[in-house]
DNA sequence: AGATTGCATATTGTATACAAAATCCAATGT
DNA sequence: ACATTGGATTTTGTATACAATATGCAATCT
């Protein structure tokens, strides 16, 4: 582990863990051992345990006192429940957008959608995050908020290793752009919601790939 | 402090300090002093440290590495929005409520209604959740999980001081009910939203009055 | 054989200790 | 008078220590 000096251990710790839930070391139920953790990574479980609660709190772990952590039972379902749930803010907030878009912020959205239709994989990530930040910019405060946890607790960019995720993802756009162009707030709430919905079916394959349903136990 | 003994008294940390900041005692913009809490309570801050990471994941606190935890500037628009978010999803579920309650269950959600019209404002508060607790029965594991979230992070049942909140909630619930007595969904969403949206307000007018408001900083 | 009890071990939850960084405040200089 | 710097103080973050509970296993009983 990189240890930076700098106080906030925990927050590596998190994306530590989230990657082995995500990536299919630790089993679904399995039980979370903090000494072996802290063995690994060469740290003490204070840093752990703080870890383990935000992983909690985001739903991957299961935690019951004195018992331990153990590895939330995710099933396809949840996935796609969730992204279905993403897509329902999502959703609203690009109605909004159509709405309270100005002409020089739509003019933005154009020309980023421009640059993520002839980008690479590679920056085709971050013009994917522009493009979802213009459009969420408009929302109102909590309502951000709560779309960067549900972008975290089953994180996004992950359905980025799905080949050719960002054919469909540029065809999506382009619903949602025309749609925010043409200040019409229903098209562009269908069309978020159906970009979140193929992300679901995206992420959830992808999760099915990285061995995260392999033998749960 | 009741020190019971058994493991989990982070958790009752967490209930202390919500308590704190939504009652008015810890101020918006206030620096959390672990030390003094600790003191309060008398524990040590390794727990205390827990329920701050808890806190923060439900927006009730601003955590920054080294600096601390700053309660943060909920506002009134802040509250509006929770409601609006939280009356999205459980309309959606209001709407599924609707096709896939069967008879038995139509019958005992108008049975507890009735119960709930006659109840006094004790009893309210646990009718009121019987009711909604059965329409969301039918919503997928990861939609109940974040309704869980979303009515923890603003506590429900806190408008439940709002005088006359119940006499409003019986007139709300009817249109609920009707609606999926009729097996209409999309009356039953609306009428969901709306219920929220009202609790909405109920619950930044309670606020107001708990002087969360007062003097922020 | 299978279930049950009791003890040894492992693991959690909490407290305490210590190092590093941020904050505060006074002294200094402009 | 105001800004700046330097060190003392406070407070955070992490590590370690210790107490209490849960877990696992072997001996015992039915």
């Amino acid at each position: 582990m990189s240890r930076i000096t700098r106080g906030g251990l925990a927050e590596e710790i998190v994306a530590h863990i989230r990657g082995q839930i995500l990536g299919g070391e630790l089993k679904p139920g399995s039980k979370i051992d903090q000494e072996q953790i802290a063995l690994d990574l060469d740290v003490s479980r204070s840093p752990i345990r703080e870890a383990l609660v935000v992983l909690g709190q985001e739903g991957l772990l299961d935690i019951t006192p004195r018992r331990g952590a153990f590895v939330a039972r995710i099933t396809r379902e949840d996935v796609i429940d969730h992204y279905e749930l993403f897509g329902l803010i999502a959703g609203r907030v690009a109605a909004m957008a159509a709405e309270l878009l100005d002409a020089e912020q739509r003019k933005e959205l154009r020309a980023i959608h421009v640059q993520f239709q002839e980008a690479t994989d590679e920056e085709g990530s971050k013009l994917n995050n522009e493009f979802h930040q213009l459009i969420n910019s408009c929302a109102p405060r909590r309502t951000r908020w709560l779309l960067r946890h549900l972008e975290r607790s089953i994180p996004a960019g992950f359905f980025e290793r799905t080949p050719g995720w960002k054919h469909e993802a540029v065809a999506d756009h382009q619903q949602i752009v025309d749609a925010i162009s043409a200040k019409d707030p229903d098209a562009a709430r269908r069309a978020m919601e159906t970009h979140l919905h193929e992300a679901g079916v995206a992420a959830a394959n992808a999760l099915e790939q990285l061995g995260f349903w392999k033998d749960s136990e």
